[in-house]
DNA sequence: AATTCCTGTTGATATTTATCAATAAATAAG
DNA sequence: CTTATTTATTGATAAATATCAACAGGAATT
């Protein structure tokens, strides 16, 4: 097994955190001495929910799913992992255990680092503490969001939710690979598979969307807002 | 009307935020000429969402709800806050908004503290941003938690969930004065009015709790443990 | 005390959503 | 390439949940 760095460095790395432009040379250094890179397949674990959350962790290329066992071993697919972004359950801050499982979609190139060391960093450098509480912050505003909708819409209003998703967030296009599978969307949009199958093709029936089975074409997109909102 | 401090000083505070034994005196004392203190009657809002988060709140005496103007004119009760805890929506770091209104349930004595002092204390005490980052992360886990919960539960489930949130977080007793109407209950558990009726009634009929209208009391609590964790 | 208004309660019914059963399609394994 | 296994789809049915209508009980108001 190879463990070479991809990734020269993290000064250098154009898919870091925003947050680390508030380090020190030195601190970036330091954050860099204390990286891993690895490399996992699609449907590796990359993270598992209750592990000590001894990283945190950042997605280089491609992307992952993160999720909560809940209960009965139904999963709830919390969001799509993408490059960029730091991945860390508040748990790390809580009780030193990671809230989620996040595992690979795509091929995935995953830096970890240090948790300890970048806790230290957010002990003595007040910008960048700043930045991780934003970035904290607005993950718990989307998962108030989140709880809101799931909990007062109904089916077609949570699908056309995760459909949008994809289109504004995840891919940031009206046409896309659906790289969730129907179970997976199930576990999104808390509804069973068959209606997930159901309501699909009723919004392509009635020309909100185009879709063959993996590919996604959003086709109506004021009526899949409408529908958002209004269901 | 009196502007007249009821509590004198943050320092001798008994039930102030745990996170304040982390500041200096100059800090605490900074934060002490920033404090403003108002009284509330049971009903009146405190804060108001959407309102620009130029405050921090705390709750001397009293109990308020915490909650999100959802769609359709639907709330959803996100919290019951108490004293000693902090009360600062995830909105304060994104968009300077406060995420969710509090409302006073019964007398309320609150503490303002000014949003920018406590913001400069943050950026250069590391530890009391860090006692920051584990409240706001505190929060965000029950956050996922609760949404898990309310996704992947039953009514009665959802209902036992809320009855034992009394009992072990706001009253720490097996029995208390149901503090919410029947309507806040259904903001809670997101569930039908009628079906809130008919599920408490169930449950005291099969002896897991009693209830007298506002009094609960809960007799078999494995029981209730047990439809909070199966349903 | 009478009236109004709101909350709570009950039974009946409608709607939404999940489950079951059967089959088709796609993917993985030999 | 063929078989096994999983995933997706469809229709029928069951279960969960919401809504409707009627009324009772309290609190607030006149």
């Amino acid at each position: 097994m190879s463990v070479v760095n991809l990734i020269s460095s993290c000064e250098t790395c154009t898919r870091r955190w925003n947050n680390f432009q508030h380090l020190t040379k030195e601190e970036l250094n330091l954050v860099n001495e204390n990286r891993y890179e690895a490399t996992f397949k699609p449907g590796e674990i990359i993270l598992k929910q209750g592990s000590p959350a001894s990283n945190a962790l950042f997605i280089a290329t491609g992307m992952a799913k993160t999720y909560i066992e809940g209960l009965n071993g139904k999963n709830f697919i919390i969001s799509i992992a993408l490059p960029g972004r730091l991945i860390l359950g508040p748990g790390a801050y809580v009780d030193s255990r990671h809230t989620y499982t996040v595992a690979a979609i795509t091929t995935v190139q995953a830096c970890f680092i240090n948790f300890e060391v970048f806790k230290q960093i957010v002990r003595i450098n007040g910008a960048f503490a700043e930045g991780l509480l934003e970035d904290i912050s607005a993950k718990s505003l989307g998962s108030l969001t989140r709880m809101v909708n799931l909990s007062q819409k109904k089916m077609h209003g949570r699908l056309a939710d995760s459909l949008l998703y994809f289109s504004d967030v995840v891919f940031k296009n009206d046409e896309y690979e659906m790289i969730l599978s129907r179970q997976e969307l199930v576990e999104m949009t808390n509804m069973a598979k068959e209606c997930v199958v159901r309501i699909l093709k009723e919004l392509e029936d009635s020309g909100v969307i185009y879709s063959d089975s993996s590919k996604i074409k959003i086709i109506d997109r004021e009526k899949l807002i409408q529908i958002s909102v209004k269901r």
